[in-house]
Formats: C-alpha cells, structure tokens, sequence
DNA sequence: TGGGTCACGGTTTTT
DNA sequence: CCGTGACCCA
C-alpha cells in the first residue's frame, strides 16, 4: 500500500511516533496520505481502537472512512474517524454526569440558540450575541471573565445575556455545539484521572484541516495527548479561510514550537493543476507575510493558459461565461467538471437568471440545508417530545404546529406553573385533570391540551409496538403535511418531509434493535443531506469549494471590492488565502472574470479589476488608490442632480472613495458610488 | 392572532 | 433590490 505513495507522502505514512505536522498543499495527495498511515500503523499491529482520526465535516469524516476502509482488511472494532463534535458527544454521554448532569441532553443547533437568545433579550441583534458568545466559548470564557474585560456597555449586555443563556441551557438539559467541545475540554481540565485514561484510550491521534482549529480544539487535542505525544495533524497554512470564525492560523505556524521534537513533512507535490494555474496560485500566496512557505510544483505539465475575461456589467459576463460552459458540454465535457465560484453569494443572482435564460442546468451548492428547514425542525421536534417528556423547548416550538389556537400567553403560562412546580410542561399538563389545567388556562385550551397529550402518549404507545407504523399514524394524528399543504412553498416541503419519512423508515428497517431515541442522536449533528449527485454544473462560495477539484474553474468577481472584499491587514492575508483556495480547484482551464461594473443591493457600482490579477503575474501594474476607485483625475463623471463634472481629485474616505469634482465652476465632495463614469 | 406596512441593513459557514 | 424584524391595527 505504501507502494503508491512519492518519498514525502511515504515518509509522512511511516511516521510512528512523536508529533507530526503534514504540510499538504492544494491537491497534494492530504487524504490518500493519512488513509494510507492509518491503515499502515493497524498493519504495525496497533489496536485500531487505540486511533483516533478528527474531522471538522461529516463530509470529509465520510470520505476518509470510506477510503481508510478500502486499505484495510475487515476488523472487529474500527478506528474512530469522526468529526470533533461528533467526538465531544460520544464523550459526554459518558461523563457528563460529571458536571452533574444527565446523559439525555439535547443539542441545539443555531437557529435554536438565537430563539433563546431573543427571548432573553431584544436589545441587542441576536445574531452578534450568537456570533459574539460563541467566540467566548471557543476561548473558554466565562461571562464572568466577560465581564471583567471590558468596561464596554454593550459587553456588559452580552455578558448578561451570556450567562442568562448558559443558565437556560443547564436549566433545560440544553447542549449547544460550543458546549460538545467546551464541556468535554472542562472535564478533561477538572479530571485528570479521565484525562489521563481517555489519552491513554487513544494513543494516535491524527487531525484533518489543523489550520481551521480554534483555541478550544487545541487546547482539546493537548488534554488528548496527556499521557503521549502521538499527535499527527495535516493541513495547509495558505488555506486558513475561517479566521473569522475563531480558526487561529497560528495553531499550524506554531506546531513545531508548542509540540516538542515535531517533525514537518512537506507535501509539495501536485496532482491536480497544470503548472499554468499553479504558477499563478503560487504567485498571488506570495504576497502573504504570515505563511510556512512552500511552492507547489505540478507534476501535470504546462497546460493551457489561465483565462482572463473583462465585461461591462454582470449580464455580459453570464453571458460569455453561459457561452463557454455550453461549448465545453457541446464537447462532451462532464457537467460535474465544471464549476463557477464567487467570493460573494449574493452574485450568484445573475448567474442563475443567465443560465436559465441559456437553459443550463446548474446547482446551487450551501444554502438552506435540509436539517435547517422549518418543516424538518417540527418533525424532530415532535419526535424528541415523544421521546422525551422533558424537552420544554423542542414542546413550545410544536404545541401550536399546526394552530391548536395554543398563543404565547398560554404557553408561558404554562411555563411559569410547570417550573413553580419543577416539572416539565408535559408532565404538567398530563397530571392535571382538565379542570385544574382550565383555572390557568381557560377552559378550551385546556381541552385542547389534553388533546394533544393524548394524541402524544398514542404515539408513544404505537412506537412501542410498531415502528413502522408509527410514521403513518403519526402524519394522520396531527395532519402535519396536511398543514404545510396551505403554505407557502407547499410542494418543497411536503416532498421534505416525505423524503424525511423514508429516512426514518429506512433507519428502522437497517437498525432493527435501534429506536427513535437512536436515530434523534444520529442525525443531530448532520447538516446536509448526503450529497445527491445531480449531472449538472455547480455554482458555489469559494469558501464552499474548498476541498473539491473540476476540470474547468471559473471565478466571477474579480473586482476591489469584491474579492478583495476587504483590502487591509490580516483580512486581506485571508482573502489571498481564499484567492489561492480558487485558483487551486482548478485542474484543466481556470477562468478569472471582471466586470466595469455590478448592480448590487439597490445600486450600480463603478468598479476596477482586483489586485489580485497583478499579483497573480495576470495583468501588469500595481496598487494605487487612484486604482482601487475605477476613478482617476481628469474623467469625466454625470451625477443624477448636478450633472456632469470633472474630477480634480480622488481620496480614500472609510471604506469608500471620495472624488473632487468640478460641476461647471461648483467645485464639490462626492462619494464616488453617487457619480458614473462616462 | 395574524396580516400588513415600514425601516433597515446586507461576507464567508460547520457543527 | 430583497429579506427580516418591529410595530400597529382589525
């Protein structure tokens, strides 16, 4: 099996122990590489229980099981190969008694935290408390630590609210995905006993994307090599695109330094590109400052020439784009081949419109995930209640699903009786008689409540008894597609929701001693809905093509402005970052697409081609601010109310250009977004 | 309770 | 331009 490895990729598979750093560029070889050592070290004799193999996507999770397996012959226990999260639940629903809490939690997923959160408070945008809390809890901070940091009033909200919502959670049984980590990592620190049998559990540990890791997944993965050193993590500095998210570049930059007598194996080697587009990719990454260095060579040859285009507007740049992909089709180029990226989703607009027009069939990759939608949530919402009677949250989001007439006033009275009780809703409204439940809730709720607890305990009786026929009964008793029936986008989701049926039958029918307890567990932490293979071109975010690899790579939006969407510092370093992700998917022909000019969020803007060309050795020329602003002294621009002017001067004002002009004798100021050029 | 209107703000996204 | 959230009224 080694056999098909080159002399760095072999070197890296046949590295036992003691901390390795696998430096993989784009195309590299990455997966084959620690498949092949995983299965090399089980061929060592290594109890294959005793490896573990972390992810940051069921997807790569996924593809690496299905790859290590064809390496190995059938064993009895397999590695574990999973996700950090899908790591950090199997942890705790072990030992989170620890904490001193029950093994029946329920996670939420962000959708759920931000109906918490807005509950708790409506001052502050939910979104950056969501956002804002979650990046205390990667850096393993309390609210009052919070608190203690800054004198800022906003802070002192969110460290309110912050520890109002640790406080629900616990309250609830509530887990969020912060808290798979962060709750693992805090027993391991207060535990050295479990620290030290969990390290010892698994003494080989290897880490997929090491440069997308966050302060918390280190300081996780340390505790994992307490009583060891076998830490073998993979990545490519040069493609660290989530920084925003809390991913903390320098985990890769320092691993020699943090772990002691590291060795660093270099895959430069790639198999991908032709050296055109690498040459550029290559290009362009050496702007960056804060990088390992390393050059990717191709083995692949020379290639064709990487492709510029220039348009006027968005609409001829579909145009010439919808041209070349129907040419490429015409010659029987696969439509999975292709793919076109932005920087910006929001231009995916006019590509679809365009590609409609010209009758392409195309996909749209990210976007509303299957688990995400409204109609999937309810369902598991449903079944998490009939499982158990102890979820108030997953209750209040079905009570009224379809209308039972059940408003909010009902249900927070509910509430407050349930905890001045200390039961949960359920068990509430189950021991009351209709008439005690109409003293606080009037008489017609009441019944209608006792309705639907009924209708609940039915349910749970059917299951008991048959599976299978637990799913007809349960869309019957509560007309649920029914009730989607009169919504907008009915057809959508009633097929969701049917397609989500087969999923639980077809769970029931492979795992016949499993229930619906077990498959509630399996799917909380799946995002998508495992990729249908559709014949036909993709259109993606950069950040979503990360990973993946086409013959013919068209990228839109070459402009300043939009990628670079933002032109300073560390920021920048990301988004060459992300420039070289893009450049590196494609293996045959890539295509770089600029525009004079965009219509985007109400208005046309005025635009001049990205820096990123000129770095890349595409275009000549440098960076100026007079570039950066597709305006220079001397052009002649109209305004809608003083006409036409001309300008004396350009400056850099904020994020915008602000341009001198002459209108016939009134010299003035002028945002240049407000003027065009003619 | 729900529908209708208005103001506002608008990278990137996985678990 | 277009989706979301707040607010008001029937």
């Amino acid at each position: 099996m080694l056999l098909t490895l080159n002399a760095s990729q072999r070197m890296a598979a046949v590295h036992v122990d003691g901390p390795l750093l696998i430096l993989a560029g784009a195309g590299s070889g990455k997966t084959k590489t620690i498949t092949t050592r995983l299965a090399y070290l089980i061929s060592l004799g290594i109890d294959p229980a005793s490896i573990l193999t972390l992810t940051f996507t069921n997807k790569a999770a996924t593809e690496m099981r299905n790859r290590a397996y064809n390496l190995i012959d059938e064993i009895k226990y397999p590695p574990l190969l999973c996700t950090f999260h899908k790591f950090g639940l199997l942890f705790l629903k072990f030992h989170i008694n620890k904490l001193g809490r029950k093994n029946n939690f329920v996670i939420i997923d962000n959708d759920d935290r931000k109906k918490i959160l807005k509950m708790i408070d409506k001052e502050v945008t939910t979104s950056i408390l969501s956002s804002e809390i979650s990046k205390f809890k990667n850096l393993m901070m309390t609210s009052a630590e919070v608190k203690q940091i800054s004198e800022d009033k906003l802070y002192a909200k969110i460290a309110q609210v912050y520890d109002q919502y640790e406080a629900y959670l616990l309250k609830n049984n509530l887990v969020d995905f912060d808290d798979l980590l962060l709750l693992t990592y805090k027993i391991l620190d207060e535990h050295k006993d479990i620290a030290i049998e969990t390290s010892k559990r698994y003494q080989y540990i290897m880490v997929d994307e090491y440069q997308d890791t966050n302060e918390l997944q280190y300081k996780l993965l340390k505790k994992l090599c307490t009583v060891h050193n076998n830490l073998c993590v993979v990545g490519d500095d040069d493609q660290s695109i989530y920084g925003w998210r809390g991913a903390n570049i320098k985990n890769i930059l320092n691993f020699s330094e943090t772990f002691e007598g590291a060795m660093t194996i270099k895959l430069e080697e790639n198999y991908r590109s032709t050296s055109e587009i690498l040459e550029h990719a290559n290009n362009l990454i050496d702007h960056n400052r804060d990088r390992l260095g390393k050059e990717l060579r191709s083995v692949r040859g020379k290639g064709e020439a990487v492709k510029l285009y220039e348009s006027n507007d968005e609409n001829d740049e579909t145009r010439k784009i919808a041209e070349d992909v129907k040419k490429l089709l015409m010659n029987g180029v696969h439509a999975g081949e292709i793919a076109i990226l932005y920087r910006v989703n929001a231009l995916s607009r006019a590509l679809e419109e365009g590609f409609n027009r010209a009758r392409i069939n195309y996909k749209l990759v990210g976007g509303m995930k299957f688990y995400e939608r409204m109609e999937i949530k309810d369902l598991i919402a449903y079944f998490r209640v009939i499982t158990n009677k102890n979820d108030n949250f997953s209750l209040k989001r079905i009570i009224n699903k379809p209308k039972r007439g059940i408003g909010p006033t009902t249900i927070d009275k509910l509430e407050v009786e349930a905890i001045n009780l200390k039961k949960s809703i359920f068990n509430f409204i189950e021991e009351h008689e209709t008439k005690e439940l109409a003293n606080f809730v009037g008489k017609k709720n009441a019944m209608t409540l006792k309705v639907f607890m009924a209708s609940i305990k039915d349910l749970q009786e059917i299951l008991e008894n048959s599976k299978m026929r637990f799913i007809d009964f349960f869309d019957e008793v509560f007309d649920f597609k029914e009730f989607y029936q009169n919504q907008p986008d009915s057809a959508d989701r009633i097929a969701n929701i049917d397609e989500f049926y087969g999923y639980l039958r077809d769970f029931f029918i492979q795992n016949i001693d499993m229930n619906l307890e077990d498959f509630l567990n399996e799917i909380s932490l799946k995002s998508d809905q495992d990729a249908i293979e559709e014949d036909a071109i993709s259109m993606m975010s950069i950040h979503a093509s990360k990973g993946l690899e086409y013959q013919y790579v068209f990228v839109i939006g070459m402009e300043e402005g939009f990628f670079p969407l933002v032109a300073e510092g560390n920021d920048l370093e990301e988004e060459r970052r992300l420039g070289y992700v893009a450049f590196t998917r494609a293996k045959d022909r890539l295509t770089l697409s600029s525009v004079h000019s965009r219509f985007y969020k109400g208005r046309r803007t005025q635009l001049v081609r990205s820096r990123f060309l000129s770095e890349a050795g595409l275009i000549e020329g440098s960076f100026s601010i007079e570039k950066t602003s597709a305006f220079k002294k001397d052009d002649i621009v109209k305004h809608k109310i003083f006409g036409m002017g001309r300008i004396l001067g350009v400056q850099k004002a904020g994020k915008d250009i602000k341009l001198h002009i002459n209108f016939g004798g009134t010299k003035r100021d002028i945002l240049a977004s407000f003027v065009e050029k003619i």
